[in-house]
DNA sequence: GCGTTACATATTTTT
DNA sequence: TATGTAACGC
């Protein structure tokens, strides 16, 4: 068994350990995705298991994918027919083969946390229940725990009236989805589980197939996919799992550790594993991690150990005067060790504790002149262009998709407004078919349609137009390919131009238009696998999975989405009190100890260098907060911080009196005299004469007719990104490939 | 049905 | 700041 010589020896035992079921506790940097991928090689070619016997279970799918192709290039043949992916992947497939035994079709769609909580936001209105009062995010999240707990609606329990009121709406809510063949996240393992429970039968089909399962990130998991593992694994009873709890960060999500501690009390025999050498960062980062997280109780203390032989450079702390400081000594610090030659651009990743941190730090690097990779923010599904044209591809694979029908039946304008559709949507119940039929009737009979009288309003006639042009897509579906019929969609409404129309700057809409043209080039990659497919992927693949690895430039993201990622230097930007630890955090001690662990995730991401800023005031909703530094902070040993400071100023006292580690910082440091510059960005690099603009028209011979997204000097080279109306997007150098410029 | 306006309000993380 | 929404007038 040479393909695991390379594995210490701790990782041997865990990736050749007796079948049955085993528990790796893996600590950061402690090379578990290594054991897990070396495990499923160890089953495949050493016990001969067929692939598709084996189910592992990854948390994004970037991650599944990873996983595959190693374990692919270590046995050295295709792994056909594995089940491997995320929870929600796995569960949409059991779901879709299994509808008939479900009370929705297998051409479900998978609604998104937007559709899901204005779904919430109408129902409250429908119900005059005073939104204030109950908040439609706060009722929604209150109906995914309910479902993270396996309750039907009558399962809640009442205790309060707001326990009624969530009954309430979660009934209806259920009814919503349910009458539009839809499901949300939640259902997605919600009714994998029922499935099970309710047939025994499939649950037996399922639990013999999958003779191993393994689960990555086990700490992250809930009590639905806790029952999910249980069911699958009830016949052959090897569960293969990895997880520590000192990275659980998804309690808000019904995320609980404690199926650790659950495990080893279901299955007395397992056997456990612990992982604590470190192959990623050096000895002083973790000493430091380890002050943090050793705060934290109920957790078994580790004892994390690098196998790097230096012990390591100690971590740099900047305190800026406000948030916009901070960004640009960030900045400039990365922009100073690329100068250096120390480090490439991609060596660095920028952690921070909410979305909204990125913006300052993105103008930052704007002004720079640098590029960076932001993974998230707004995200690209999220965007309402986005959402409109895949919201018209789920109306044309099923007409019957109310929700969708909803969105666009009015999006580009075509003076169908609210009356009309409550019009519609009446005589449609009264005929006892869908809105779309009833639409796509019209559409085909005119006049002739034994509706058009019934439904009282003037603009029947603009609903037997788009009714029509619904047919149309309907029918052309068949003998399209996914690309050519989003194109006829975008194409017969007019959709471009209501965006160039509706958009408030050209900026805007020209970055709308490159969201078009991206979602167009996606549509390409499932000519092949259809629509079907297309769609539930859109719905369950992340933005960091789709997140090109292009570019040596530094990555900005969350602390959460920073998960099993590893850079050289890292900053972990806005320790402050109410930052990080959050303030919704602050008064419970479980979510307290939740926002230490993510600390403890940022500060185990890095390798050689570590970075911790903070800002004295930050801007808030238009106005500045005054900020006390993160408590977090008093957790790292003086002796392991260096500070870096602000030259030629004296440096800010706080009032936090019982912070007397704090205090120690005060005064002038060596960090201050190693040459940190806080000079106002420079402007970025003057540029040799740029050909094309964002926004061009060009034409090339055999690409046609494209428009400019971006275009850059790099090197000596004029850089060009062009979206091709009918080619998708192109990357381009200007001197080689010849482009006209229209008008 | 739609555009304009004033006014309130403030989601942390993501499958 | 920035975003949504209720109300109004055309």
């Amino acid at each position: 068994m040479d393909f695991i010589d390379s594995l210490n020896q701790q990782q041997q035992k865990a990736v050749t350990a007796e079948l049955g079921q085993v528990l790796i506790l893996a600590g950061p940097g402690s090379g578990k995705t290594r054991v897990l991928t070396h495990r499923i090689t160890y089953l495949v070619q050493y016990l001969g298991v067929a692939p598709y016997k084996i189910l592992a279970v990854t948390f994004t799918n970037k991650a599944a994918r990873e996983m595959k192709s190693r374990v692919e290039e270590m046995v050295g043949a295709n792994l056909r027919g594995i089940w491997l992916g995320t929870f929600h992947s796995t569960c949409a497939k059991i779901l879709r083969r299994e509808a008939s035994y479900l009370p929705f079709g297998s051409n479900y769609i998978i609604l998104d946390s937007d559709d899901q909580i204005a779904i919430v936001k109408n129902i409250i209105k429908e119900e005059n229940i005073n939104d204030k009062q109950y908040r439609p995010y706060n009722i929604h999240s209150a109906i995914s725990n309910a479902k993270n707990n396996l309750q039907k609606p009558e399962d809640v329990p009442i205790q309060t009236f707001r326990d009624k009121i969530i009954q309430r709406v979660y009934e209806k809510y259920q009814q919503v989805l349910l009458n539009n063949n839809a499901v949300d996240f939640d259902d997605l393992l919600y009714w994998t589980v029922r499935l099970f429970e309710d047939y025994p039968s499939v649950r037996e089909s399922y639990a013999r197939q999958f003779e191993h399962i393994l689960v990555d990130e086990f700490q992250d998991t809930n009590l639905v996919q806790y029952s999910l593992l249980k069911h699958l694994s009830s016949y052959h009873g090897n569960l293969f799992v990895v997880g520590d709890e000192d990275q659980s960060i998804y309690r808000w999500r019904g995320a609980d550790y404690r199926n650790m501690l659950r495990f080893e009390e279901d299955f007395p025999k397992n056997t456990k594993i612990l992982l604590e050498d470190n192959y990623r960062s050096t000895q002083l980062i973790l000493d430091a991690a380890t002050s943090v997280i050793d705060k934290n109780e109920n957790r078994t203390p580790k004892d994390l150990q690098s196998t790097r032989k230096a012990k390591g450079n100690k971590i740099i702390l900047h305190e800026a005067y406000d948030d916009r400081d901070e960004s640009v000594f960030i900045v400039d610090t990365i922009r100073r060790l690329i100068n250096h030659g120390r480090n490439k651009g991609s060596d660095f990743a920028i952690m921070y504790r909410t979305n909204a941190q990125s913006r300052l730090l993105e103008e930052a690097f704007l002004k720079a002149g640098l590029e960076y990779r932001l993974v998230g923010a707004q995200r690209f599904y999220g965007r309402k262009e986005i959402k409109d044209l895949i919201a018209y591809l789920r109306l044309v694979h099923n007409p019957s998709d109310e929700l969708s029908l909803g969105r666009v039946i009015n999006v580009p304008k075509r003076g169908i407004g609210a009356k009309t559709w409550q019009s519609i949507s009446i005589s449609a119940k009264a005929a006892n078919i869908s809105v779309g039929d009833m639409l796509m009737d019209l559409g085909l009979n005119s006049r002739d349609s034994q509706y058009w009288d019934e439904i009282s309003s003037r603009s029947v006639a603009k609903l037997a137009y788009f009714g029509k042009q619904l047919v149309n897509w309907v029918e052309s579906k068949e003998d399209l390919h996914l690309p050519e019929l989003l194109s006829m969609i975008i194409d017969e409404t007019e959709y471009e131009l209501y965006l160039e129309e509706n958009s408030s700057t050209k900026e805007n809409s020209i970055d709308r238009l490159a969201n078009v043209h991206e979602l167009k080039r996606l549509t390409f990659e499932y000519e092949e696998l259809g629509i079907e497919t297309f769609l539930e992927n859109m719905a369950l693949v992340s933005d960091q999975d789709t997140l090109p690895e292009v570019a040596e430039a530094p990555t900005l993201l969350t602390l959460h989405a920073a998960k099993g990622l590893e850079y050289p230097v890292v900053f972990i930007a806005g320790l402050d009190q109410e930052i990080l630890p959050h303030s919704r955090s602050l008064f419970e001690p479980e979510e307290l100890a939740e926002e230490r662990r993510l600390f403890y995730v940022g500060l185990t991401r890095a390798e050689d260098q570590l970075y911790l800023t903070r800002a004295d005031r930050r801007s808030g909703y238009g106005s500045y907060v005054d900020c006390e530094p993160s408590e977090f902070l008093k957790d790292i040993p003086d002796e392991l911080l260096e500070f870096a400071g602000r030259p030629g100023t004296t440096r800010h006292h706080h009032k936090t009196a019982t912070n007397t580690k704090w205090n120690s910082y005060v005064g002038p440091t060596r960090g201050a005299s190693r040459g940190f510059r806080m000079s106002k960005p420079k402007a970025p690099k003057p540029r040799t004469a740029q050909l094309y603009q964002p926004g061009m028209r060009v034409q090339h011979a055999s690409w046609g007719e494209g428009i400019v997204m971006d275009s850059r000097i790099i090197g000596n080279e004029e850089t060009v990104d062009i979206a091709f109306e009918d080619y998708g997007f192109k990357k381009v150098l200007a001197s080689i490939v010849k482009l006209d410029i229209l008008k």
